[in-house]
This record gives C-alpha cells, structure tokens and sequence, in this order.
DNA sequence: TTGATTGCAAAGCATTTGCATGCTA
DNA sequence: TAGCATGCAAATGCTTTGCAATCAA
C-alpha cells in the first residue's frame, strides 16, 4: 500500500500535478479490493469513506492510476471499463464464464511467446495485449451447479455474449 | 454472395421473421466490403444505395446477422462495434497498429491449442475467444514510413491506446 | 388479416467537458 | 498567488426503445 502511493506521489509531481486527499482517497480504497471494479462500483466505495467525492474525480483519477502504471484497464464486454491492479502484478489475461460472474486469471508463457513470434513475422512491435476466452465454467455444465474454487466472483453478474 | 443470402433467409424462416428489402440490402452492402466496418460506416454505404433506410434499422439488422452467424462483432478499442464477416471465414485474430489504421490478421493453431489446455486445466469449455495484440507496425518504426503491403487500412485512423 | 418491420424521435448509459469555486504547491 | 483540482450539471457519442404507420406472409 505504501509503495504504490509513493509511485502515485512521484507520478503526480514528475507530471507537475497536485497531491489531494480525494486522489490519496481513491487510490486507498482501489488497492482494497481485488476484484475488476468498474467506475462506479468504485464510486460507491470511495462515498462511504467520503459523501462529498464526485463522480467525475473518480474517472479522473482512474486514468491517472493508469498513466501511473498503478492500474490496467480490462474490459469483459458488459458495457463499462473495468481496472485491475497493474503494480508489481504479473500480466495475465481472462477466463471469462458467460454464465454467471466467474472470472480466472491465467498466465501463458507459451502464448506470450508465440504472441512474440507473431508480431515479429508481420513487423510489429508489441506494446500491449488482450486475450479474453469466454466460456462456460465447471459450475454450469456440471450436475452439482457449484462453483469451482477458482471461480473467483465478478461483481456484476450479467454478461452478454462474447465480441 | 447467393450462399449467405441463402443462409439469411433460412435464418429468418426459422425465426418466424420476415425478409424485406432492407435486410437484403444492408446484408448485400456488408458483404460487398472486406473491411471492419461499424454501423455508421455500413448505413452511409447503405444510404448511397437508399436514402431512406434508417440507422436503427442497420442496428437491428446486424444484430440479426450475428445471429445468422452471418457477422461477427469484434472491438478494436476505438469506441464503437465492428463486423467482419463470418460465414465460411476460419476465425482469425487481429494484430492492430495504434499508431495508424493498420489491421493484420493472424492465426495461430497453436495458441488456440494451447488455449484449449488452459480452458481444461480449468474446466471451462470454450465458447469464444478474442485475442487482440496492440502494437505498432512497420511503417511506423522504420526509417521509410512505408506501410507494409499486409497492413490494410482501417476506416478510423485514430485508435485510443490498448485496453 | 395479423403481426413483424420500419424510421423517426426520444431515451439510455457510460464517459467527458465546461465552468465557477476551492485548494495545493 | 497561480493555476491545478473539484463537483456539479450539461454535453457527448454509441446504442436501444417507444410508437404510429407500413408491409410481408
């Protein structure tokens, strides 16, 4: 927690922008969770601490997080920007279960590689990715209808089809 | 041209839907371009054809489409859906240049293998994937500035950075 | 005939922007 | 003090919906 406020604090003043409790606030309570949260579920946190933050300082932030390298934007197709932590997280990219709010996080290096292989055949520099496999988890094709323990939950439960 | 009218009307049979020159239209002038065109795109071609064709009507229909498996929805980031055509096109991935409208498409069978070993690993059974890999191209890392010759111009030159 | 389709206008949503006020450096 | 930050309201941009008129089966 505190080294990711001295990143923000050394982000703010190398871009020559100003430290306030409202920014501290949000970025506190985004380290909190572990979870995708979008902006508004963020929102709704952060009021609970502070009634008088405004939504609009939430957005500004969030992208300031993200030039700070402190947060990754994801999207899972449900209509609004999701952030995860980015900060000493190795990247990883989602399982997605199109049946209910499971979300697995998976790394593969093999794919990475092969991603590199790729880009490099075609003369591309690869300066980021996203790979999403939407799906159905073992929890909603097996008979028991439970989760696996894996299944981490995502906080919105409807998601439409795969893009 | 004939098969995936064919394939359409079958589709709107089987839906109990009603085949009207609008739909026939819109689905001429979508297969009538290889690019990822959005709804706008699609209703300013269409529009030359028919002016009186309305927006929402191309919204409706290519949704219709995408349940023809006739299209397919893919997202390059820039803010709005895009189609490509789906029937009897393998899948593909999609290596996108932020830097310009460059758009490459890639398949790797061995990503999708791998893939499916991950989705086991975590009892998923897979429904769809996206796999896009931002970067940027050749012509605009080498000295010429020449786009190379795979690189297909997008419509929209302004791509936001990766998600 | 009957119910699906159309096109327009209006509504919905997530996100951004304008601006007067407030606060950091 | 200078100018960045804030929070509200309004605007934006893409997409969807309500509805009366129209059309396919």
């Amino acid at each position: 927690m505190k080294e990711e406020l001295d990143v923000f604090h050394r982000h703010l003043a190398k871009e020559r922008l100003k430290r306030t409790s409202q920014r501290d606030l949000i970025l506190e309570v985004f380290l909190e969770t572990e979870d995708h949260v979008s902006v508004e579920e963020l929102y709704d946190m952060v009021k609970r601490r502070d009634t008088t933050v405004g939504f609009t300082t939430v957005y500004r932030t969030m992208r300031l997080l993200v030039e700070a390298r402190l947060a990754r934007e994801v999207n899972f197709n449900d209509g609004r920007t999701r952030y995860e932590h980015e900060y000493k997280h190795d990247h990883h990219d989602h399982l997605i279960c199109t049946e209910c709010d499971a979300l697995i996080e998976f790394v593969s290096p093999e794919i990475e590689r092969l991603q590199e292989e790729i880009a490099q055949k075609f003369g591309f520099v690869i300066t980021d990715h996203s790979h999403r496999i939407f799906g159905v988890c073992n929890g909603h094709y097996t008979k028991t209808g439970e989760l696996p323990p894996y299944c981490r939950k995502r906080q919105n439960g409807d998601l439409p089809p795969a893009s």
